[in-house]
DNA sequence: AACTATTTATAAGA
DNA sequence: TTCTTATAAATAGTT
């Protein structure tokens, strides 16, 4: 979003990427306090640099919200209200496929990483490998665990879609 | 950003303001996404909306990332070299090993519970809901279920590669 | 849920 | 690093 449309890749140049991750992490930050402002939200976000360094902001605080998050898990309960059941359904699945989208595209550079790695290009020792050739192997692999992570997140929402299933049958059963 | 310029305060009207919420929801994970795939950084978010349902997003996991950020804040050691290369990276991939592990396990437990919910599910149609609803949800839970199957195998596959890596560099460290 | 007129975010460049 | 600016992206109000 400037001078000139970028792939959605990992920046090369380590300096640009750091430059890039500051930028974007004051934008990040300054969304979800406009958010927490206009919608009445909590909100928390925590990130880690490149380099591993964490950054953080909360509304009211990060572990406010964590807490509350923790606790609405070990609920189970997904507390939907029962008269809007088709709406939220509806919503939800819509949102459901939106990421299956999304999926799908992202699983074709999955593809490539893994066929990357599996033809020893990364065969070397981990500690001959430079930066880049780590930084390659990271994202592979942080690319494969967010694949996976979308789509336990859709299959948590297709849990919940069938609680609500459960309980809107219930009443009138 | 739009048609006018709106003041930073709390959308008043009920209405707008769950709309507003679920737009900016939306571009702010996205911009999150943005983040970690171009500064391979980690980032999780949890949002509580004015109703107080919450989301979230999670790049590799919410859980991850938490995780992360609380080890380290109960080491309260703060000092990480964003400039120190290869060893920051070789601690990266422990780091995402680790998680990878819990989220392995976390899949297959999701895996199982929606297979059970599923098979009492279907069995009847809800009277709530037509039948393009109940269609497509269960064809996007197929579709999941064969998703998350292969991509547990490609994960375990990078994960064996890498700690075969890892294996092969601990010799020479 | 789409559509624009605008505002905002930001990639390059200084 | 901080500022500037041309351009891409997000989104407020509308249909």
């Amino acid at each position: 979003m400037g001078r000139r449309k970028i792939e959605m890749k990992m920046v090369r140049d380590c300096n640009s990427r750091q430059v890039t991750f500051s930028k974007r992490r004051n934008g990040l930050f300054k969304k979800a306090s406009e958010l927490a402002t206009l919608c009445a939200a909590q909100v928390a976000i925590v990130v880690f640099s490149p380099g591993g360094k964490p950054f953080s902001f909360g509304h009211p605080s990060v572990e406010a919200v964590s807490q509350r998050f923790l606790n609405e898990d070990s609920k189970q309960n997904p507390h939907v209200d029962e008269e809007d059941g088709v709406q939220n359904l509806n919503e939800e699945l819509t949102q459901l496929l939106k990421q299956l989208e999304i999926e799908k595209k992202r699983g074709k550079e999955l593809e490539k990483a893994i066929a990357d790695q599996s033809t020893c290009k990364y065969k070397k020792p981990i500690s001959q490998l430079n930066e880049d050739e780590l930084m390659d192997m990271k994202t592979a692999l942080e690319a494969l665990r967010e694949n996976l992570k979308s789509h336990v997140n859709d299959m948590e929402a297709s849990s919940s879609l069938l609680l609500l299933n459960k309980a809107t049958k219930g009443s009138d059963n």
